[in-house]
RNA sequence: GCCUUCGUAGCUCAAUGGAUAGAGCGGCGCUCUUCUAAGGCGUUAAUGUAGGUUCGAUUCCUACCGAAGGCACCA
């Protein structure tokens, strides 16, 4: 890696100087005319040496001559910056690793496992655009650390018990349904909600149905909730086929229930009654006070999240478990996590949460094509529909399996090319519109790389024209580190800028200058084809992106 | 009311305290006899307000304005 080289070269130098205790990066600088790494070490030892740090970026870059290997030149610029031009012949070696296999892994996650557990989508309610933005990020963020080197334990956790399985049941039962799937279960639960909100006296009877799905006692409900259930969960698996997740392991509410439940009540110097439930005082710690166990004896999502916590160490030794929500839980998770490490001192640190934003719509287009609410699945049948059309334009079969990697593509894009915490703005049009800074341009540059390959594999090879790197090759180097730096922040919205940069890049090359000539192409322009095709493959993979064969 | 997060171009997003704040969409003007035009080239336009810290602030701090989320038995 040459710019752990640079960097070191750097220490040492400023260390030749005394300023050992300096930090400062080296880095990608804003533009090519500034090389391929800069480095603001001159202008942050400024001050501990006490000198202009124009003058000490001279002295370093006097310091610095000549001693990295794969840097042809050193310049001072600037304020104070020193600035790492490559040689030709190292950006060559970089685009022929990119040929390789392992490119784009490194080793932040050596020996670590991880569990990561996202998705997360409730049986008998629809799975709507949060859990496919949660499946979207949480997917990207197992890959990512998958490149890095660590284990990862992919877990899906599910709400099939709780008040909102009762309501949909009580409507259920109440419209003469014996048998639930989703759609019927899902409709039921909207139908109660509403109920509910105008007839509040009818709670009692929801609550009632609520301890029998955990007592087990009414062969009706019985029925009813595994007939659900089982629809739900059947239907959850063909979506996580369709986004490309396997996930290792399932956790259910049922199961973290009981278990949470036995927590809390052991626990009597972490929580205290108040009102009949069993409460943990937040606000003690600055946080919100919240029940664990409410006064019909039920264990909220917060003991259940404890049991969830048991349940997942029982299940696997793990370095450090993440879990992707909508950003809306946040707060609520800072008081899960202050009650579990109370509990257990020593899992402090191992339990870390990540939230999205929320999918918000832009003003007036909240409906999908046909008419109803946008739940995941109809926004991903419309972007398939979409896809198809402008398939048919282009004369293409197998529209189906196609179509499908460009929706996907689609929507995974739109969620990961912004950092994770913030809503995300849906805007239909936009959205089906697969142009510009969008999941599909990038697909489509990697199918296009492909198809030069193809055609190349008959072409005659010729040596290399002389000529200095192009900027698409300069810009293929970065890409381990991109990913590293996505794996530490658990980040992938850099992998993706970064890869819409990269497809920028060729298809700007692509257009100015034709590689394959009266059939023959030459070895430089065949070894950056196969470099870029292998970073997008690589980097689409790392983003949960499929790649299309043809478009 | 309290807590958290966030305000960047007309719109949607980038920018580990650094160089001329980058893209896409939209608008305007070009570009397919040539490896896939879902492409390319040019042009238009921005850091909410007021202070502070710093050699240097979109980034850190304070206040204000605005937005989103959370704040007891929902998840």
């Amino acid at each position: 890696m040459i710019r752990e080289n640079i960097e070191k070269a750097v220490k040492e130098a400023l260390g030749a100087f005394g300023a050992t205790d300096v930090s400062f990066v080296v880095e990608r600088p804003g533009s090519f005319e500034h090389g391929d790494y800069a480095t603001n070490a001159a202008l942050a030892a400024g001050k501990f040496l006490k000198k202009n740090p124009k003058e000490v970026a001279e002295l370093l870059t006097k310091e610095l001559q000549g001693k990295i290997e794969g840097v042809e030149k050193i310049e001072t610029a600037g304020a104070g910056f020193i600035n790492f031009t490559l040689a030709g012949t190292a950006v060559k070696n970089i685009v022929h690793e990119a040929h390789e296999k392992e490119w784009g892994s490194n080793d932040l996650y050596k020996n670590k496992t991880v569990m990561v557990e996202y998705t997360d989508p409730n049986p008998f309610k629809v799975f709507h655009i949060g859990h496919l933005m949660s499946n979207a990020i949480g997917e990207s963020i197992a890959r990512v650390l998958e490149q890095s080197g660590a284990k990862v334990i992919r877990a899906n956790y599910q709400g099939d018990v709780g008040p909102h399985v009762a309501k949909a049941i009580w409507r259920m039962k109440n419209s003469g349904i014996k048998i639930a799937d989703l759609q019927s279960s899902a409709k039921a639960y909207v139908e109660a909600t509403a109920i509910v909100e105008d007839n509040p006296e009818v709670q009692p009877q929801i609550d009632e149905i609520n301890k029998k799905i955990y007592d087990r006692s009414d062969p009706e409900i019985n029925a009813l909730y595994d007939s659900g259930r089982k629809a739900s969960l059947e239907h959850f698996e063909e979506l996580y086929k369709t986004l490309g997740t396997k996930f290792d392991c399932y956790f259910f509410e049922s199961e973290s229930g009981p278990i949470g439940l036995e927590v809390v009540k052991k626990h009597t110097e972490v929580f205290e009654e108040s009102e009949g439930a069993i409460i943990f005082r937040g606000e003690n710690q600055g946080l919100h006070t919240r029940v664990f166990i409410n006064k019909l004896g039920l264990p909220t999502y917060e003991a259940k999240d404890l049991g969830l916590a048991e349940l997942k160490k029982e299940k696997a030794r793990f370095d450090s478990s993440i879990t992707i929500t909508a950003s809306e839980q946040t707060e609520y998770f800072k008081v899960v996590m202050a009650a579990l490490i109370q509990i257990h001192p020593e899992w402090k640190g191992q339990f870390t949460h990540v939230s999205h934003g929320m999918m918000r719509f832009a003003e007036g287009k909240m409906s999908s094509r046909k008419g109803n609410v946008i739940t995941g699945e109809s926004l991903l049948m419309d972007l398939k529909d979409a896809a198809k059309e402008k398939m048919k334009e282009r004369k293409i079969e197998d529209t189906e399996k196609i179509a499908e990697q460009v929706a996907v593509g689609a929507i995974k894009y739109s969620v990961l090319r912004q950092a994770s915490g913030k809503d995300i703005i849906f805007d239909q049009e936009k959205s089906l519109s697969v142009e510009g800074d969008s999941g599909p341009y990038v697909q489509y540059a990697l199918v296009r790389a492909r198809a030069l390959l193809r055609n190349a594999a008959s072409a005659k090879i010729v040596p290399p024209q002389p000529a200095g790197p192009m900027p698409v090759e300069r810009l293929i180097i970065y890409f381990p580190e991109v990913v590293e730096r996505a794996a530490n922040e658990l980040e992938p919205h850099y992998v993706t800028t970064y890869l819409t940069e990269l497809a920028a890049a060729f298809n700007s090359w692509y257009a100015s200058e034709r590689m394959i000539v009266d059939g023959t192409i030459t070895s430089r322009s065949l070894a950056v084809v196969k470099a870029i095709e292998n970073t997008l493959a690589k980097g689409l993979q790392v983003l949960g992106i499929p790649a299309p064969e043809e478009m």
